[in-house]
DNA sequence: GCCGTTTTCGGCCCGACTGTTTTCAGTCG
């Protein structure tokens, strides 16, 4: 490498970077096991893939670093001769045989049209043979024109389910979950940094900043000392190993396309604009346009490249985007926060310090281990934990009624309970004995009052009867309210985001119920769920809702998603003291050993 | 297709729900 902020030109060639990460070649896992099962394979060998892909999903490292080694492949759960193959042709040439035949014998759109609940792979090659259906706007039409309910066992209940989760889908068109989004960003800026070394200052910025739920481009910022690197930057930028198509670029600016048509973006900055050009690029259009009104009113003008002094066109020295908004008269904003959406009023004489931040949390309240669906033991879970410098963690593993997640008959939870707090003798985190029980279709509750009486954490959540109406869902969750037992309503839209529409329910009924029967409401932190929106978690902060920050993890590391949950919190302008998990344990068993009709009093009048 | 093993092939997680349902296939979680 030459010295001086130059990288090579076209040093690296996009082919020698071709390198699959783990969920492109798990969900490639994943579509052969639904295309098998579409051609009516043997279920087991279906099984076979389907699982592989699971496997893969839940390595704590990169299984490209392992290619060539295929006595370590031949060591991951599910991994045989066969799949260890094809794993090695997938990754050494970025395609596979199998899947490109059986993408040629069925027809187009089966891969997408299993993407929508009530579709299964039968139902997929029925619509797409005999009705030509291979997209989800053609699937909403054939369903409004009664067409699709000619297909075997659609009735017009189940279309009609179809087609709130095809207009969804629709609606959101080619924006992919902030998830994906986050790794699609990071993955090019480790890349580019690989490439090009001597950058200082690279982020991502725009709505994945923002953490907006959907996110349709990628916006990066990055600051060069000259034009000679620039040049040098946007070449790299142009060749990364995910670009299909490059849209535009020039000197200070690139955008290309990914093979799925998703954009990415590039800006350039010099270092000592970096600070004001990263507000510009990370707030929302009115949020920008908010700022520079209020620049003008202080005779500067802020632009994509900083702040400049409106006279002498110099640009004003920040070194920070606190100081920008300093600048301008007002406090830090948090990115998540720039929507104007009040934010700015409030932060002219509010510093914003009672927003929940990632350091508040202090414990994790749902997780799952391998006593039910979990991938670990209890032991990888609390050492993962502990690692991650939590306080305290729940494990919450499921009951009985969720039969294939391996749900816990009444004697295992016992047996649960004692390992739990075996464990918590040693563990060096505080371990809580919980359940994530099932509300049952009719509000029921899966545990009897006994068992649930006996543990320090019951959070409870449905998992069954999904398309049920909105008046039978919201009572069906209030009466699980009700319960003395319930600690906390956990992911209660049951959306998977941009994958399955949230069910039908009343979400200010159920907030007025959780105020008035002192239940928390979760906001779940996962990435694949984000299961109570920005809007909703804004409204409940408005009636008062006391909430719980959980991962809901399953592997060790999605502990790391909290953030995904705090940004969420902060999306939705939630004050730290509303957040349970930001208790202490002491404080959190004294909150929790209270009834529940006094817990929300505790809350409000606790200290940290 | 994987796994465990009485090492060469039989078993593989399953219960609930639904449907121009009638004895079962498809889908979900």
């Amino acid at each position: 490498m030459e010295i001086g902020g130059i990288c090579p030109l076209n040093s690296l060639r996009r082919d020698n970077l071709l390198s699959m990460d783990n969920s492109s070649i798990s969900k490639v896992f994943a579509d052969i096991a639904v295309l098998m099962q579409a051609k009516g394979e043997n279920v087991f060998k279906v099984r076979a893939h389907s699982n592989a892909s699971d496997a893969i999903k839940s390595l704590p490292f990169p299984i490209a670093g392992i290619v060539d080694d295929a006595t370590r492949l031949g060591e991951i759960p599910g991994f045989g001769e066969a799949i260890v193959e094809k794993t090695q042709e997938l990754v050494r040439t970025g395609r596979l045989g199998l899947l490109e035949r059986l993408l040629e014998e069925l027809p187009d759109g089966v891969l997408e049209l299993v993407q929508i609940p009530g579709i299964g792979p039968k139902t997929a090659v029925a619509a797409a043979t005999e009705l030509g259906i291979s997209t989800f706007e053609q699937l909403a039409a054939s369903i409004e024109s009664g067409e699709f309910q000619s297909l075997p066992r659609i009735s017009k209940k189940s279309a009609a389910q179809i087609l709130r989760h095809a207009k969804m889908r629709v609606d959101q068109g080619e924006r992919i979950g902030i998830g994906s989004a986050i790794e699609a960003a990071n993955n090019v800026i480790t890349e580019l940094k690989t490439r090009c070394p001597n950058i200082s200052q690279i982020e991502v910025a725009g709505s994945v900043r923002r953490m907006s739920e959907l996110v349709g481009n990628i916006d990066i910022l990055c600051s060069v000392p000259d034009n000679e690197s620039a040049i040098t930057i946007i070449d790299a930028f142009t060749t990364l190993s995910n670009v299909y198509d490059v849209l535009s670029h020039d000197d200070k600016h690139a955008v290309f396309t990914d093979r799925a048509g998703f954009k990415f973006s590039m800006y350039l900055v010099r270092p000592e604009a970096f600070a004001g050009a990263l507000v510009y690029a990370t707030g929302s259009i009115s949020h920008g346009i908010r700022l520079e009104e209020l620049a003008a009113g202080k005779q500067l003008k802020f632009t994509s490249d900083g702040l400049f002094d409106s006279a002498s066109e110099t640009l004003e020295p920040l070194d920070s985007e606190k100081n920008a908004y300093g600048r301008l008269g007002l406090s830090f904003i948090p990115p998540e926060m720039r929507e104007d959406a009040g934010e700015i009023e409030r932060a002219v004489d509010d510093d914003l310090s009672s927003i929940v931040t990632s350091d508040d949390i202090r414990g994790d309240l749902h997780s799952h281990t391998n006593w039910s669906d979990g991938r670990y033991s209890m032991e990888d879970m609390v050492a993962a934990a502990l690692e991650r410098g939590l306080e305290y963690l729940a494990i919450t593993d499921h009951s009985p009624s969720a039969t294939v997640a391996n749900g816990l008959k009444p004697d295992m939870l016992l047996a649960h309970n004692a390992a739990v707090r075996e464990l918590d003798q040693t563990a060096g985190v505080r371990l809580l004995t919980g359940t994530e029980m099932d509300i049952k279709p009719d509000g029921s509750l899966d545990y009897s009052d006994e068992l649930l009486a006996d543990l320090d954490l019951v959070i409870a959540s449905i998992h069954s009867g999904m398309d049920q109406d909105e008046d039978t869902m919201t009572h069906r969750v209030i009466a699980a309210m009700e319960s003395p037992h319930v600690d906390v309503i956990c992911h209660l839209t049951a959306r998977l985001l941009g994958k399955r529409s949230p069910v039908l329910i009343d979400i200010d009924a159920i907030f007025a119920a959780a105020v008035r029967t002192g239940t928390v409401m979760e906001i779940n932190a996962s990435p694949d769920r984000l299961d109570l929106s920005a809007e909703h978690v804004r409204r409940g902060m408005d009636m008062g809702v006391i909430f719980a920050i959980s991962t809901d993890s399953h592997h060790t590391w999605q502990f790391d998603n909290m953030r995904f949950g705090v940004s969420t919190a902060i999306r939705g302008w939630v004050e730290s003291n509303r957040v349970i998990n930001t208790l202490s344990y002491s404080n959190l068993m004294a909150f929790l050993a209270l009834p529940k009709s006094e817990r929300y009093a505790f809350n409000k009048s606790r200290g940290q």
